[in-house]
DNA sequence: AATAAATGTTAAACTAGATTAATATCATTT
DNA sequence: AAATGATATTAATCTAGTTTAACATTTATT
C-alpha cells in the first residue's frame, strides 16, 4: 500500500518517530473497493475508520421514507466513517458508498485502541482532526438554517470545487438538503444572472 | 469553586491520580456570570472552554440579516465555547450569552496546550467528548433536512425535557430553525390532536 | 450506430413554513 | 392596581422549495 497521503497528512499534527511509524503501518490494512461497493451499511457496526488513498465515498442517511439525504462526500487524504457508530461500536445511522473505484486504509477499532496505548501522541492526532470536523459541522447547521439554497449551493461550488466535477447534480442536491429539480432551476437562474 | 461536578464527569472518561487531579485544579479558573452577560462575542477569540457548573447559555450566531440562530443551549455539566474558534484561536462565528447566572470552570486556551503535554490522558478525555458532540451535531444535520419541523420540536423536547421548562418558547423555535409563530401553530395542533 | 440506462431540464400545481400585524397573556416594577 | 415590557397566540397573505410528470441530453452497452 502507498502509505505516503497519510503519513504526510499526520505529519501537519504531530511528529512521528521512526519507530512509532512502523508500528502504525504495521497495524493498518489496505482495502479496494469497487465503485457502487458499500464501504459500511446503516445498522452494521462501523468497524473501521478509513482514511482515501483514491477515489470518493458518499456517506448517506436513508430515512422511512425510503429518502436518502446526503451528510459528506468524502476524496483522497479524507476520511469515511460513522463517527458515533465507531466511537460507540454500535449499529450506524449512515451507509458508505463508493461513487468511484476507491482506495483506503483501514483504521479498525480494535488497532485505534491499541495505537492510543502505544502510541499516545495519536490521541492528539485525532483529537484535532475530529475538533475541526465538529467546526465544520456546526458551521453547516448554522448556513442550513441562515442561508437559502443558493447561497448554500454557492458556498459548496467554492469550497469544494474538485468534488462538485465528479459527482452527479442529483447527488450535490440531496447533499445541500434540496431536490434535483431544484438545484436545477437554481444553475439555470445563475446562468440567466451573470 | 465546587469541583465535584467537574471531576465527576471527568472520571466517566479517564481515571485522574490525586496528583494529577491537582495539576489540572491549578489550572482552571472559576468565573461567576449574571444573567444577560455575554461569556463569548462573535468576532472575540474564544479563549477559554468553559464548563458549566450552574446556570445556562445559548450559544447563537448572529447572521447579516440580523437574525439570531441558536445552535446550542449549554446547561450544568456540559460545555458552553466556540470549538472552531477556540481550536485555531481565530475569532468566533459565535456567541455565548448566560439566559441564568451562571457558574463556570474556564479551561483557558494556554492551560490546555500545558494540560495536554503534563496529563496526556486528558488528550483522550477530551477527544472522546469532542466524538460525541460530533456525532450529535451530524445527527442534527440528518433531522433537520429530513425531518418536519414538529417532528424536529418532539425529538428535542424528548431529549431535553428539562431544558424546555427553562426556556423561552422563541428561542426554542430559533434552535430548531423556525420562526416563533410556526412552533406556535405546532403546538397548539398537538393540543388538539392529543 | 442503435439502444438502453442514467442524468438533467422545464413547467404547473401544491405545501410547509415565513411574514406581517393585531391581540392576548404573564411577570415585574412603581 | 396600573403600567410597562417581555412572551405567546391567532389569522391572513405570501414565498421558497416540493411534487409530479413529461421531455431532453448524456453516457454506457451491445
Amino acid at each position: 500500500m502507498n502509505t505516503e497521503p497519510l503519513l504526510q497528512y499526520i505529519s501537519k499534527y504531530i511528529d512521528l518517530t521512526k519507530d512509532e511509524t512502523a508500528i502504525l503501518l504495521s497495524k493498518l490494512v489496505y482495502r479496494k473497493y469497487l465503485k457502487g461497493q458499500y464501504v459500511l451499511q446503516q445498522g452494521d457496526v462501523c468497524k473501521h475508520a478509513c482514511f482515501i488513498l483514491s477515489g470518493c465515498t458518499k456517506t448517506f442517511y436513508m430515512d422511512n421514507k425510503g429518502q436518502e439525504h446526503i451528510v459528506v462526500f468524502s476524496i483522497e487524504d479524507w476520511w469515511a466513517s460513522d463517527v458515533g457508530s465507531f466511537i460507540t461500536q454500535t449499529p450506524a445511522d449512515y451507509n458508505v458508498l463508493c461513487l468511484e473505484d476507491t482506495e483506503l486504509i483501514q483504521f479498525s477499532y480494535e488497532a485505534t485502541e491499541v495505537l492510543y496505548i502505544e502510541i499516545p501522541k495519536l490521541e492528539r492526532f485525532y483529537r484535532k482532526i475530529i475538533e475541526s470536523a465538529l467546526a465544520a459541522s456546526q458551521k453547516r447547521i448554522v448556513h442550513n438554517f441562515s442561508l437559502s439554497a443558493k447561497e448554500r449551493y454557492l458556498i459548496f461550488r467554492d469550497s469544494y470545487p474538485k468534488i462538485e466535477q465528479r459527482i452527479p447534480q442529483y447527488m450535490i442536491a440531496s447533499y445541500l438538503g434540496i431536490t434535483k429539480e431544484f438545484l436545477s432551476k437554481i444553475k439555470s437562474q445563475l446562468i440567466l444572472e451573470q
